[in-house]
DNA sequence: TGCAGATTGTTAGTACACTAACGATCCGGG
DNA sequence: CCCGGATCGTTAGTGTACTAACAATCTGCA
């Protein structure tokens, strides 16, 4: 037997990823919960945040614009109609368009906690200085 | 009016953790499920190699070494055995308690699948450097 | 000893996320 | 003009993740 260290590498679970990345997803959402309350959770805020960006696009498109796949949109935009913050009309050029836009609920909503969400984005972070805040940002960005 | 800048800040969806953070996680899954198939979840491996380090431990306990609440340690435990890589016995000492350990098949497939894990972090830390994928742990580790 | 409070596991309910399949509609090329 | 392929929205099924409530059991303290 040589002195060398064994070449096989140990998998060593808190050192992966993926499983760091879940944890943090669950302190961030936890967070999230916190300040927002029952009513709204982080993909919520982000469908509402796209949508008031966009003004009105079809129910696909948002899905598309949040990073969710067709079946998981519906589910957040049934959700978020019946909450009365989304009212939906027939595309009048595209008779299979469902077009979604924000109502004044919707719109009140996104102007009123916005600083919420930067809150809790900020809460998020605070472990880290403003200078690692960044490179975490800018890392992450790079893996999505 | 003052020429300083608005002091509201903007709210740009792109930049907050938990957009950026959800997207992340997305990627990383499907690298995981690409590399695995069907039959094997994040969530699931977690629980097999903790139960790999263990040796025997309750359903509860185990959730907490991965991080889960009691509600979804039952339903990753109950794949698992259903797929037949846990068994369960109840503990002498505690009739209350599940005792949870691997089988020899879930023996197996943690030897032979351990370096396919760590394929799968290689690859989703694959566009950063190796000192950026160091950083990029250090720091989200102090965020868990 | 005996009871209050904690822990263990279960179930029901909600939300996100993905695959696969489906009918309706649209669009472009022959 | 028509037909094949693409897109749109819907549904069903599976898995993760949380809360809240519950019965059974255990533990510590009066």
């Amino acid at each position: 037997m040589s002195a060398v260290s064994a070449p096989e590498p140990a998998y060593r679970l808190d050192e992966q990823v993926g499983f760091v990345l879940r944890q943090v997803q669950q302190r961030h959402t936890g967070i999230f919960a916190a300040a927002f309350g029952d009513d709204m959770t982080p993909t919520q805020w982000s469908a509402l945040v796209r949508l008031a960006e966009a003004g009105e696009c079809s129910q696909n498109h948002l899905g598309r614009l949040i990073a969710t796949d067709v079946a998981t949109i519906k589910g957040i935009a049934d959700r978020l109609i019946r909450r009365g913050l989304v009212e939906t009309r027939a595309d009048p050029a595209d008779r299979r368009r469902l077009l979604l836009r924000l109502t004044e609920a919707g719109h009140d909503a996104y102007r009123t906690r916005a600083a919420t969400a930067l809150d809790v984005s900020s809460e998020t972070l605070a472990p880290l200085s403003k200078t690692e805040q960044a490179t975490l940002l800018r890392l992450l960005d790079r893996l999505r």
